[in-house]
DNA sequence: ACCTGAACACCGTTCAAGT
DNA sequence: ACCTGAACACCGTTCAAGT
């Protein structure tokens, strides 16, 4: 598979588009640093230029799939009229599992994966505007968030768990460019910092867990009905 | 981590046992065959007597958590008095939960791994004798195995999708032997069976999505009510 | 039957060196 | 700035050989 062209520059997106194509063919054991190299026709050093290391990697692989939705979504948002929230939250759930069968390795990685990649704020963001729009509290939209999450991407991440690495990474000045641009998630993230009074509060996942597990089991008692 | 004891036997537990111990303490990458040898106080080669390989070695991990969470759930229902299904079932789920937290590197290992483990049916079949004694039709049991799946361990598996190994591993008499005792699953399997003509049917996954999707979203829309 | 030494192919990663 | 050769530590795995 090497060989594409006489001369093509590498980058950061080519070397991710190889190990997602890797991935796609013959699962996460295929990405490897000599066989992206190999991918894109140089040596399994070069991609360290572009790359911290396998595991920055894996990370690139998860963001690359999540714009993957993002953008399926918006696609899919654009052509749609006007419908409810329920309708729209339930077409963005199908798009983005449409996206995840097309990349059956992307369960795993991103299970395995444990800190939050930065663009699954957008999702998030633009989910409860549908879900304050169609009447939501902030409060009621943060377990929807979760209940949702969990069922699209398997799990119910933390969402405001700033992580073990500390605060590094994200320098202040673009965290505000980030919230400014995010005011659903802002407001959502202040509702919570009232309630508890320690601090930015980290998603008790346990009391997630248990209000979606009621939301199923309340359904089912109703379907058996 | 070495030099446990003067001579204990090898064997396939252990090794698993082991295997466990590394990925508690640092994550699944630091299950590997050397690092199980040295907490053994063997040589990576000699773990290959009670292991095929890695692949069946993580398999093994899988089953090891799911036994776990079986006997937890067991002895929760041996103390549990009088309840109704969903309490039963919630109680499940939340004790399942906890082993899934004891355990964070097993979401991942669960999501990667492709192949059904045999002792989940296990589980499967005391949750569908649960339902059913509480009113369900085999059919609605079976959107609640899927819904419920998708919770706990995160996403919804097939349950009767033989896989691309084919039929060995499972010999016709292990198979029979496995089936008697667990009606529940049989009956359900033959429900599905009759449903859909062509022969043992998988499960429609997309359905199950949709249905545990509407489930979510009734039930957020009457939370908001 | 159970375990191991030696050996192989492959991996991620570093670093000094090339252009 | 961008890429690479050489080298290192570490994998999983095989196989013939030990007891």
């Amino acid at each position: 598979m090497a060989d594409r062209s006489p001369r093509e520059p590498l980058s950061r997106e080519r070397v991710l588009a190889a190990a997602v194509a890797l991935a796609d063919a013959g699962g996460v054991e295929a990405v490897t640093m000599r066989g992206i190299a190999d991918e894109l026709g140089c040596e399994a050093m070069s991609l360290y230029y572009y790359v911290k290391g396998k595991a920055e990697l894996l990370a690139g692989l998860v963001e690359v799939i999540l714009d993957e939705i993002i953008a399926a979504t918006d696609a899919d948002d654009a052509a749609a009229g006007d419908e409810e929230w329920d309708e729209a939250v339930r077409r963005r759930c199908l798009t983005a599992r449409v996206v995840m069968l097309r990349h059956p390795w992307a369960r795993g990685v991103i299970a395995a994966h444990d800190t939050i990649p930065p663009n699954s704020f957008l999702i998030y963001e633009k989910l409860v505007g549908t879900l304050v729009g169609g009447g939501f509290s902030y409060d009621l939209a943060h377990r929807a968030i979760h209940a949702l999450g969990s069922m699209v991407l398997g799990f119910a991440q933390e969402l405001f768990d700033p992580g073990p690495g500390g605060e590094d990474e994200v320098s202040a000045e673009a965290m505000e460019q980030m919230a400014a641009s995010m005011p659903h998630l802002m407001a959502m993230a202040e509702m919570a910092f009232h309630e508890s009074g320690d601090g930015l509060s980290t998603c008790d996942t346990q009391a997630e867990f248990e209000f979606t597990l009621s939301l199923v089991l309340d359904g089912l008692g109703r379907a058996r009905a």
